[in-house]
DNA sequence: CGCCGCTTTGAACGCTCGTTCAACGCTGTG
DNA sequence: CACAGCGTTGAACGAGCGTTCAAAGCGGCG
């Protein structure tokens, strides 16, 4: 609850958070100046202090915020008690497009090694999480029988990598929809690449 | 050729490449400090500007050496005429292994934003025609009836992606090996997640 | 030994950036 | 109108960094 402030100027930091995290994207947490962020927004970098102590809290803030939808996405997809493959499924589509239609290709690729150790520990801490949620619904479709038995580490980690790695070549004024791109990846990460049955996907829709 | 000096010079050049990747991995290429980097050689700062013009050149050509190994794999396995999914196998198995032993998490994840636009420019026609290769070996294995039919450009982006996190989370002194990785994703990205037959690969191999 | 070219040094410069802070609107309330 | 507080400003600082350069070291050859 240290984050939270008065509901006025909550607007203003997630503001400050948008413009940070692109600043960041963009040029990397020590490429990027507290002065680009200020000016994306029209104010004075000496402004920002008034919202964050310094320049870390407010690379920790974004990794909070992105962290804190991340988790949701995964408890929402589990509640709903679907069989693995089709949770994986839905969760791959809301991550792609959570990280290209909300954060703009700022997910977990932002610095985390910027952070000094306390912090650095609380975001690892939540990563992980996020991490064993994944590989437990994997480890649970392996058990059932419908996945090949695999490492589910290793799986999660690959997934994982494919779907981040989407910010660094995804180009919003490109052919592709985040829509597409999303449908495309869940097919691959989950359907696999060699011939079997495919289920539940929709149709292969190879839009080149 | 700009590039290349004399033969002494040469390992001296190399030996500051390592150092630098190193250090560019670790905090970001604005993050480190062209001291930090040599300093790690027990040389002063002021000598590295005996052998690159500035921090710039020296990001430069750790893109450049990367990309010399990267085509000079992609080659080589064409070149044996294996069927497609033997050669990506190959491609994966060898590509792990070149990031993780040989340039120790550097490979593609090392900023490109920081280049300037000449130099940013080549590296990416370089880049592309890396994943142009893949596209290629992705689109004939599909041809063939070996692969189930998709869009080869994001399963390219997909593989590339799963392959260059490895990078972030990679511990050396981790439980797998990094030939255990590299086995673990080639089953997942060539062989696929559900079930099917999986005709060349080795052993499953579950290593926790 | 004495010269020469390659390599290394270490100090210095200039610039950028994160951070601080006292002073200043602006807005609503008494 | 006077006051109070939040939000904002802009100037200033100090530190760290990339880069330069004149001078020194060093090794081999004549």
């Amino acid at each position: 609850m240290p984050v939270q402030q008065t509901p006025a100027s909550a607007d203003r930091r997630t503001e400050i958070l948008k413009s940070a995290a692109a600043a960041f994207r963009r040029r990397g947490y020590h490429g990027a100046s507290v002065d680009e962020i200020a000016s994306a927004l029209a104010m004075t970098k000496g402004n920002l202090y008034y919202y964050f102590r310094n320049k870390e809290e407010i690379l920790f803030a974004c990794h909070e915020y992105s962290l804190d939808i991340l988790v949701t996405l995964l408890d929402e997809v589990r509640v709903e008690g679907l069989p693995p493959d089709q949770q994986l499924r839905k969760l791959v589509l809301a991550f792609v497009h959570l990280i290209l239609d909300e954060l703009h290709g700022t997910a977990l690729t932002l610095d985390l090694q910027a952070l000094s150790p306390p912090l650095l520990r609380k975001v690892i801490a939540r990563r992980d999480a996020v991490d064993r949620g994944l590989r437990r619904l994997l480890q649970q479709g392996m058990d059932d029988g419908l996945f090949a038995p695999g490492d589910p580490k290793m799986i999660a980690f690959a997934m994982m990598g494919a779907v981040n790695w989407i910010a660094k070549w995804y180009d919003p004024a490109g052919p592709m929809t985040s829509q597409a791109i999303g449908e495309s990846f869940a097919d691959y990460l989950i359907g696999g690449l060699r011939r079997g049955g495919l289920p539940d996907s929709g149709p292969p829709a190879p839009a080149r």
